[in-house]
RNA sequence: AUCUGUGAUGGAUCUAUCGCUCUCAAUUCAUUGAGGGAGGAAAGUCCGGACAGCGUAGAGUACCGCACCAUCUAACAGAUGGGCUUUGCUUUCAGCAGGGACAGACAGUGUCACAGAAACUAUACCGUCUCGCCGAAGGGUGGGAUAAGGGUGAAAACGUGCGGUAAGAGCGCACGCAUGGUCAGGGUAACCGGUCAUGGGAUAAACCUUGCGGGCUGAAAUGCCAUGUACACUCCAAUCUCGUCAGGCAUUCGUGCAUGAUAAGCCCGGCUGCUCGCCGGCGUGUACCAACAGUUGGAGGGGGUAGGCAGAUAGAGCUAUAGUAGCAAUGCUAUGGCCCAGAUAAAUGAUAGGUGUUCCUGAUUCAUUAGGAAUGACAGAAUCCGGCUUAUACAUCACAGAUGCAC
RNA sequence: GGUCCCGUAGUACAACGGAUAGUAUGAAGGUUUCCGGAACCUUAGAUUGGGGUUCGAUCCCCCACGGGACUA
């Protein structure tokens, strides 16, 4: 049965690897959303195969109402598509994802979503070219 | 009745599924069950505290803040009540509704553009009065007195009236205003009232003076923790090389053993920026002492990256009832009840459906029903409290204004 | 989280509490030229918003808004 969860083991939360991520990793972009995913050469034991982390510019959404709100729709779109990606991916590799919101003004869930959707599709065709 | 403005109050709720976070319980250690989970401003960071670290030997000065009085309060630049003053209205000896950074301008200094004679030691422009000279006269000219009038200005040397005078002038008097003194007066006090004296332009949100208050820094403060890796330092063992202060004791003359010092001055740091004064320094320095150092292994051990725990959520706590002090803000007492967010790349969300509310359309029995739409504003805890300020869809209430209708 | 500073024409800067807020550049129009440039002439254009002190505020004080710097 698939579990749609997203808890602490699942987040990307230590101030290195976030570092490490956005200095390293490869993005890919899809309105409007970024995505930036990085290789983790040596995971801890009991970690999860995949760790993610949210983020919003300060300076496109300036109160921080609309940034939580941003934020959560994101993770909500995540956490629904999340499964089928550790399905494909098979539990052979780690990764480290970070997702940005980079559009200028809030978009419903549906749309959110969907994009979100596309962008991760966009990514595993990029690592099955990679592997071949 | 509608609209607008101001103020106050509230700022929908229930169920299901999938999630997030904290607490408790259970255990197969990864899950299951139960319970809690944003605001009136959580915001701005404008004030005041609690709490913590540093300091604690203080004094003076500087700097900053506050400024009618009393009360409330943990405290405040907040609140309540009072005083004085000011604006508007009603139409008067007052009432109602607002506003007031509301100590001091005889302690001193500065500034007061333009206009005006003059902006504070009155250089008298037009005038007024008087004396001398000239002239027949109107008048002219020179000296003196005068701040009542004119004009200027934001402001003109206390205001108005009467007396007085050559003309005038607080020169005198009455009333009023301001300031200062005073009273066995009223009031806790500000202040009010009486009385005496003086008459002094404005500006302290110009410098300043007086009184009162403030040690500095803020939770990313601060205290603590265990593991691994590398390292300053200490001890022990092994190994290798180099070297052996002074006097004393012992001596197999190879050597072994114990002992030996830190003054003044200067510099730096701290106590509030400065001064005095004080404290500290494994700084310097002269002086003194004398044996180590490297490598390997073991033990101890300090600082510190990232991380974790405490700080940090039971309190100036919330709430109900009764009594009680006070005009009120706000306390006090008694008896119950409650535990009410604690995240840390940072939790409170998504979807679906109902109830309620509002709006639109239709129907009629005129306050009900059917269908559709919306459920919105300002806005997200970050150590915690008390205020202030600012933002706020919609609903309700109060007040004010405008328009329309009826009487 | 904390501390501090600034806000003037489109832009960069001035202005002791006192004229109609000034200078440069840019903008618009004109003169000159066959056309353009340069030059010359002319014009428009601003004190972040609100309140207070003052006779009078860009300047002093308070609140708000916007922008920036420092600290860790």
């Amino acid at each position: 049965m698939k579990r749609f969860t997203l808890s602490k083991q699942e987040r990307l939360s230590s101030r290195k690897e976030i570092e490490i991520l956005f200095l390293e990793g490869q993005s890919l972009t899809k309105y409007p959303v970024r995505l930036v995913w990085r290789e983790a050469i040596c995971p801890t034991p009991g970690e999860a195969p995949l760790r993610m982390m949210f983020s919003v510019s300060k300076k496109k959404f300036p109160k921080a109402v609309d940034r939580n709100r941003a934020k959560r729709l994101m993770k909500e779109g995540y956490r629904l598509l999340k499964p089928e990606i550790i399905s494909t991916i098979a539990g052979q590799k780690y990764f480290h994802l970070g997702l940005i919101y980079t559009g200028s003004e809030l978009l419903d869930f549906v749309t959110i979503q969907k994009s979100i959707s596309i962008a991760l599709e966009r990514w595993m065709q990029k690592l099955q070219q990679e592997t071949r």
